[in-house]
DNA sequence: AAGTGGCA
DNA sequence: AAGC
């Protein structure tokens, strides 16, 4: 045989920590449907650079659907029933990224998740994200799903301390990553983007980050 | 050239 | 400090 016979099935789930799953290519088939659903999210609530409490400009352009979206400014972190550039709600969840989520979350081990929140995060060429936490939602019992479209990124998934040495993990367009239970608050973070042009999505990269941030 | 540490 |  020329390869494994895995190979005939697929790129196989990696499980990269005890409660953490990369799910390669497991939203390639619904690409479209994700960005025809992402297209109206976009014209609702389009992305803004955000400011650290400290004033900082975020590099990522970033916006939110769901009932809840993440938002930073000089008050500090928090999730937001309102865009604060509208005053209005966010976006609905569409139905399909939930769904996505719901399975991508369950074939990690996370029955029954039901995502409030989709934090989209916009990377041109040169943007990166550095080392963080999210520790802003109610229930670290709930995980992370994050999906991932475009230009390719290095994901930097580390440990509970900032200073532990995080891995570096490739991900490409139609990757999913789920991440929760004793790895959920595991600093994270992505390299700067590489330039370079995806096929479909130009010279960009975009992250829909999945959460259950309220009650 | 990363990786850390230290910082409002 | 999700930045420098």
């Amino acid at each position: 045989m020329i390869q494994s016979d895995l190979d005939l099935f697929g790129p196989q789930p990696q499980r990269l920590a005890s409660h953490t799953v990369l799910l390669p290519g497991f939203a390639l088939a619904e690409t479209e449907p994700l960005l025809d659903a992402l297209r109206p999210v976009l014209r609702a609530a389009p992305f803004r650079h955000m400011h650290t409490p400290g004033g900082l400009r975020m590099a990522v352009g970033l916006t939110n659907c769901g009932t809840l979206g993440w938002v930073s400014d000089e008050q500090g972190y928090r999730y937001s029933p309102n865009d604060p550039l509208s005053g209005k709600p966010w976006p609905a969840l569409p139905p399909v990224l939930l769904a996505l989520a719901a399975r991508a979350a369950a074939l990690a081990g996370f029955e029954g998740f039901v995502p409030d929140a989709c934090l989209v995060n916009h990377y041109l060429p040169g943007t990166r994200l550095s080392l963080h936490q999210d520790r802003d939602e109610r229930d670290f019992g709930q995980p992370i799903v994050s999906v991932s479209l475009g230009l390719p990124a290095v994901f930097l998934f580390g440990g509970l301390q900032r200073a532990d040495k995080p891995r570096r993990i490739p991900l490409s367009h139609g990757d999913v990553l789920v991440w929760g239970g004793e790895d959920r608050l595991r600093f994270h973070g992505v390299l700067p983007i590489k330039p370079g042009v995806h096929p479909r999505m130009g010279e960009r990269r975009i992250n829909l980050t999945l959460r259950k941030a309220g009650p």
